[in-house]
DNA sequence: ACTGTAATGGACGAACTAGTACGTTCCTAG
DNA sequence: CTAGGAACGTACTAGTTCGTCCATTACAGT
């Protein structure tokens, strides 16, 4: 039942031996393979709908290693999201768009996230995943919870110095802003089953990712510098 | 373990002896109930989370009822989504911006939208718990496939009329447009969750309510109508 | 009243599923 | 070389969960 029986190395936790090839125990790598595995299986089926056995055939070790190392599926279905939000979050602190406008930055950041949504797809199942269960699973998480967002902060940045330019008219607020880009791009993502059954258009095919993409940045930026605006 | 054990009269299939109080046998009644409550508990727990047992314990009948009237598990949740998605349509065909200007008209469009979708949160659930199953079940389902959309005709004649009289610049096409109408008024509820976890604000938290419908139709307008254009 | 049938209830079973008891093997420190 | 613990595998269990069997009751037409 195992598959990929061919020779591989992935992340190890114990740097010695490093090229000797294959390890026979590798506590790093076992781990490394359960939530990768995990991470798939949950994103697929959802929390309840997974099966702990049905993972377990998947690896390439066993259902005791599960428990060994994660205790309980919860716990393991957490390890799950805190490893994909950490990789999400440390993407997102890569970003750098300080040496841009103001107008140019904020297009530029909402384009960055479209592109980041585009090629995360199973954290968005585990997102909507998790959403479905009012998120009671990440709250349990104190690496979550504590783990503060910066992009709302770079945001605000780009905002003051717009309206400083005179750029910007809004009197948006930076999480508002925030949630509206996210808005548009876990969309196309997250609903693209039903949008598509619906209206015969898969909204996640790549023929519309760049349509899409210059669709966002458009819809922030024309959003921001108001144009069509119903200001009092 | 009954709960409501009050007399009361929901509908029935049988319009005979309608003021004769109560019925001890009503199929309508019965399958009416069912389906209620296995909305409720589908969009609590999700397609696997959710429990027929625990349905049974919340209805006034018993679990051989839910098999009787609609045979498996999974064609209950089946009826669950064709009468949620039926009722939307329905709502959805009420609506007549036919009297606006086209940059009302589609303002006005969005921010319905976005009441509707504030209105309906266990609707979205349900949607976001068939897109983690890839839609399979919608699929599945005749009645829902058939289903056409009249609201993309709708927005196509907003967009027609208003690119006629010049007060849109944009090639946009309808679907699109409806994509990002239904990004903006969803993801506010069906992530509020791991949102608000994280940012410390709930989205869908009525004190945000009227602000986010605002932008919701500024953004739209301001896009259709070309602000902060990159056009080449 | 009477009878056929739709509607209903309760108890049960087979299969599944999370989690564990216990024994074994490999690796490394000393 | 050799403990001793970390890493691992097999087989199992206890509880859950979907679905069904069979008996029973209310209702409508005659």
């Amino acid at each position: 039942m195992r598959r990929n029986p061919s020779p591989w190395s992935l992340m190890s936790t114990q740097p010695v031996t490093p090229e000797s090839g294959e390890r026979r125990r590798d506590a790093g790598r076992t781990r490394a393979e359960i939530l990768e595995v995990a991470q798939r299986e949950f994103a697929r089926h959802g929390y309840a709908g997974a099966r702990v056995d049905d993972m377990a055939a998947l690896m390439r070790t066993t259902k005791r290693m599960i428990y060994y190392y994660f205790g309980n599926k919860e716990k393991l279905y957490i390890a799950v999201l805190e490893k994909a939000y950490t990789e999400v979050r440390t993407a997102e602190s890569a970003i750098d768009v300080r040496h841009l406008a103001p107008v140019e930055a904020i297009r530029t950041l909402a384009e960055l996230t479209f592109d980041h949504h585009d090629a995360h797809q199973d954290f968005i199942k585990l997102v909507s995943i998790e959403n479905i269960h009012r998120a009671e699973h990440l709250r349990k998480s104190e690496a979550l919870t504590n783990l503060g967002t910066p992009v709302t902060g770079l945001i605000s940045q780009i905002l003051d110095a717009g309206r400083a330019r005179g750029d910007f008219t809004t009197s948006a607020d930076a999480v508002d802003v925030h949630m509206m880009i996210s808005s548009l791009c876990f969309f196309r993502i997250s609903n693209r089953h039903t949008f598509g059954a619906l209206f015969g258009r898969d909204p996640a095919a790549p023929e519309h990712r760049d349509r899409h993409r210059e669709m966002v940045g458009e819809m922030v930026v024309a959003y921001l510098t108001g144009a069509g605006a119903r200001h009092m």
